[in-house]
DNA sequence: CACGAAGTGTGACGAGCGTCACTGCCCGGC
DNA sequence: GCCGGGCAGTGACGCTCGTCACACTTCGTG
């Protein structure tokens, strides 16, 4: 609201420059929200489209009988809600601060107008979308090939994807709960106890007091690989026998 | 590739005018596949965006173990391969012909030329990849929140959908195998039969020849609904208590 | 008509994993 | 200091569901 909030960060906008996205910016509700607080709610029928520009956010879907369903988090320069706004259906999940948050809201209209005045804007908002199916597409085939102790496997390697180092191992931080864990990829906080105990033992992870080490990310990725078939790790092209 | 191909089916380029939608076709490679041919393999390299203008294909993922993933059928006038043209990475799945198809196959920069010279165009297309993402999570939250038998009510629900009846009837023709809904719903031939005799016992569903009777709805929808929290039916509001 | 392929129906069994119950640790607040 | 709440760890139990095995039906085909 006040310190000239921008919409910089945005990377769908990228492609603007400075005076357009100051527009977008100026016809932007902006709001702030503590950690913990609910920004969309799930099936509301509200149609603006979110920027996250400061903090971080999640996006969950909690069952009738109250366990969530953890689906990606949000970080800033990210967009969300901007499934209701394209096609005005009710919002498919809810959305909470994790931290406290800065959100520009923008109307659907306005948001449209942006996207077909610019077609690299437009482009770069398909390529997002293209982006979210890949991950879901991804996500449904875990859940349909891989036991829930592969599934815990496939997701630390996801967690540990942005730092990781060259000798092999990565560093997650901060470590997630592990019910947070067990949301992410649907089980039960016991099972990923159980499975982070048996990896620790067989030495592959490590607690390292608030964050958690992976020693050896070629061999976890090896564990999944051998089940799913397909590579979760971005680099390492390993040699040979690509399909 | 002779009688006149045209794309007036296709859904996406449904806002153009004959003139326009002619000189796509003309740029586009028409192929012909028999049922249970290729037309896209898994990770190809490939960039190019198809329309399947005749004939029924389906997009699927093999497993490493050789289990098949069903991820959607495709239907005359619907795009495929999109993905890949629009984000030039790898394919996210197989696509194979289930009856005798004809298709459409454009190089990505023409299909993108089109998309955002044409603002209409665009706008499908985005309203087009958000069903896909809000399919996609509507059958991960199915996954993490539904047992085997409840995730079967759920896909009958969706064969049914096309052919309600007024009555709280539907019939679902032509009825795919069970080891097809298994597929679909991620579990085995056994236990989609099994599920299928409790039904027919209770007498929510009848076989009638090589068609399958869904008998109410309603209840079958409520099954579902009561974990879910949810409702899969598109129609009926039901009294009050929304969200 | 006989044969085989594809699909269906069912029983038996056991592993995986979800559920419950309880303990112990850490940390922040009164 | 003590207490309480959130999180981690672990054992016990039993249901679900995946696996195997086998019989039966329905086709299309030689």
């Amino acid at each position: 609201m006040q310190d000239t909030p921008s919409l910089d960060s945005v990377t769908i906008y990228g492609c603007l420059n400075d005076e357009e996205r100051a527009a977008i910016a100026e016809q932007c509700r902006w709001q702030k929200f503590q950690a913990g607080q609910e920004i969309i709610a799930h099936n509301e029928p509200s149609l603006e489209v979110y920027f996250l520009v400061e903090g971080k956010a999640r996006v969950i879907i909690y069952s009738y009988s109250g366990k969530p369903v953890i689906f990606r988090d949000v970080r800033p320069g990210e967009v969300f809600g901007e499934f209701a706004a394209i096609d005005a259906g009710p919002r498919s999940a809810t959305v909470e601060a994790t931290t406290d948050c800065v959100t520009a809201a923008l109307r659907p209209d306005v948001f449209w107008e942006t996207l077909l005045s610019h077609p690299k804007v437009a482009r770069s908002a398909m390529e997002w979308l293209t982006g979210q199916v890949r991950a879901l597409t991804g996500r449904v085939l875990e859940f349909s090939t891989l036991a829930v102790r592969n599934r815990l496997h496939a997701e630390l390697l996801r967690l540990a994807r942005d730092d990781m180092r060259d000798d092999g191992t990565a560093v997650i931080y901060p470590v997630p709960t592990h019910a947070e864990l067990a949301s992410r990829i649907s089980t039960h906080r016991e099972a990923v106890t159980r499975e982070m105990s048996r990896l620790t033992r067989s030495g592959l992870i490590e607690r390292k007091g608030d964050r958690l080490l992976i020693c050896d990310l070629m061999e976890l990725g090896e564990l999944v690989e051998e089940v799913l078939g397909e590579s979760l790790l971005p680099l390492e092209p390993r040699d040979g026998n690509s399909l």
